[in-house]
DNA sequence: GGGAATTATTACCGGGACGTAATAAGGAGC
DNA sequence: GCTCCTTATTACGTCCCGGTAATAATTCCC
């Protein structure tokens, strides 16, 4: 599965997937990646704070797009 | 052109190379992004803080790789 | 609807990111 | 070497990000 990340929503939806596929709660999947619970939550639902707009807005400018693809393990 | 962004690094030298090949000086891109000479230097030159290096242990953990590509306008 | 589990949001706080401005460090050409 | 242009780094201040902890809000199942 792949896509491209225009938005921070882009990123947030893609996050989403990969987790509820993987049957994990955001509480579960915060512990084993050092992150927290709220951290999780913002980066699903898009908040602009988790991926730097400004960034994206860079690249965006500079013609670069970003595709997310899952690696198979 | 396109290639895998493991790294703050890989985005560095990703962005260095569209800004030489459009000829640009830093000052110039900056002005025109509206962002600062420090900041895109720190960009190309792969500093950590840029881009969210936690972002990216994140995907990592989650098994999604991000691919960049230069659009043709 | 009621209750439990999960997710989203808030307040507060510490640390980090990024702006400006200045300065140091390279590089190219003479 | 010297000068000019460009890039990298620093100091400082401000603001945003993300952690904890608590609290809504939502979802699901009965």
């Amino acid at each position: 599965m792949q896509g491209v990340m225009r938005t921070t929503q882009d990123l947030g939806l893609m996050v989403h997937g990969v987790r509820t596929r993987h049957q994990l709660t955001q509480a579960e999947l915060a512990t084993r990646l050092g992150v927290s619970q709220r951290y999780l939550s913002e980066l699903e639902t898009g908040k602009p704070k988790v991926l730097n707009a400004k960034l994206l807005s860079v690249l965006d400018q500079l013609g670069v797009e970003l595709i997310y693809r899952e690696v198979q393990e």
